[in-house]
This record gives C-alpha cells, structure tokens and sequence, in this order.
DNA sequence: CGGGATCCTCGGCGATACTG
DNA sequence: CAGTATCGCCGAGGATCCCG
C-alpha cells in the first residue's frame, strides 16, 4: 500500500468513534513514552533511544515516522558528520500535554494499587 | 501461560513508564471505545455489540475480560433463560471519565484538522 | 550517528461451529 | 442471548546487514 492511500485510509473519518483517534496517535507501542519524555524537552534520538529500555533501532524509527505524519513531533536534521538528529513536539503535539501528564498519574495510581493487592495477598 | 503468571506480569511493576500501564488498561483496540460507551450508563452484551461496529463476538468478550480483570469494569450475570448480562463501570473505572472524554475531544479536534486538510489539498 | 532494506517469527485477531 | 473452542492467516515487530 502506497503511503497516500495509508495517510487516505487513516485519515477518512474511519473512526468509529474519535477516542479511537486518539488512540491512533498516541496508542502505539511506544509513541506515548516517547511523547511523555519529549515533554521534558527536545532530544536526540540516541537519548530516546536510552530512555526506552527494550526498543530497538527500527521501531524508534517508525513510531517516531508516525507521529512526525500525525504532525505531533518535529524532526530537525543537522547534516553534518556524525549525524544529528532531534526530536520535539509541535505546537499541536503540546496539546497533547494534559492528557499524557493524567494518563502518567492513573499509571502511577494503578500500579500503586496493584502493589498493595500484591503486598495483602 | 496461566492466568496467575499473566496477572504477575502484568502487575509486576514491569512498566518503563506509568504511562504504558494505563495504555494498558485502556489502549486496546476496543477497550476506550467500549469504556467511552459505559459512561453512557450500564450496557448489556448485545448493546455493546451495536454499538461497536465491526467487533467480533470473540474480540468483544476478550475485551470485556481483561476490563474486568484490571478492576474498570463491573459484570453482572442474570441466571436466567434467555441469559442476560450487563457491563457497567466500576469506581474505580470511574477514574477514567476525565481521561476518556479528553481523548474523544482531542480526536474530534485532530478529525476535523484533517478534513480540512484535505479541502485545502 | 541515525537510519534503510530484508528476512523471518509469533501471537493477535477473524471465521466458524458448538453450548447452557 | 451470551458466551466457549478450534483453526488458520497475516501483519506487527525482532534480528541482522548495509549506508551516507
């Protein structure tokens, strides 16, 4: 499938419902780890890399592709040798703030939760 | 694998980020849709099945369970013939509305960016 | 350093059939 | 009506190699 016809389909309103947009943006495997570090401000994308144990090289890559398409996170590539690359939010990425910083402290909440399940059991 | 050494996983505090733990609640592919809908008020099966347009009987049980099991979801079965049985959220899954009803406000914002897009294109 | 290109595996999910 | 059971596909994602 070309990439028109992906952008075509993802964007044709084929959502059932919008929450599944939203998904469709920050849902991914690791897009939203990656959207919460970014929050703290522009990185390289070695420290994303460091900041995600257990991504590999190749999936950094797409899901940072798919968000840069999504118009939530800027690339600014410096060409020069070596290579540097870094990665931002957009102005429109920064939207995304509120719901990440709450969706960090249901996480947080949750996991706490589950200590004391574990902790009583 | 067993359920048990699913739960001990799952809770095993092994999230790299609190972020990912609440995508794992409600980042599955029909959980925030199908919490979105019970915030509408309790639902039965087949309910939820009309409302989800393209869910497999399958995917929507599945779905349900892992609800269930992560303590979002209430399920109340009436023993009787035919059966009936009604989902509703529970407290805690109450917790979620703010987060919920954000995402369906930002993936209507980010729906309409993109059909304007494609006007202006 | 920050990627592409290729190959391959594994499990998420659909389709279908059966049941209390 | 609301599930459970079984089979099979296919695409997300890992491993590896090469490049500017």
């Amino acid at each position: 499938m070309e990439k028109a016809e992906m952008r075509a389909k993802r964007f044709d309103c084929s959502y059932g419902c919008p929450v599944e947009a939203t998904l469709d943006v920050i849902g991914g495997k690791w897009k939203s780890v990656i959207l919460f570090h970014l929050i703290g401000g522009t990185k390289r994308f070695g420290e994303l890399r460091r900041m995600l144990p257990g991504v590999t090289q190749r999936m950094l890559t797409l899901q940072l592709r798919e968000l840069e398409e999504h118009g939530v996170v800027h690339r600014e590539v410096y060409r020069q040798i070596p290579p540097k690359v870094e990665y931002s939010l957009t102005d429109y990425g920064w939207t995304l703030e509120s719901i990440l910083r709450q969706m960090r402290d249901w996480g947080e909440e949750f996991v706490r939760q589950h200590q004391e399940e574990k902790i009583s059991a």
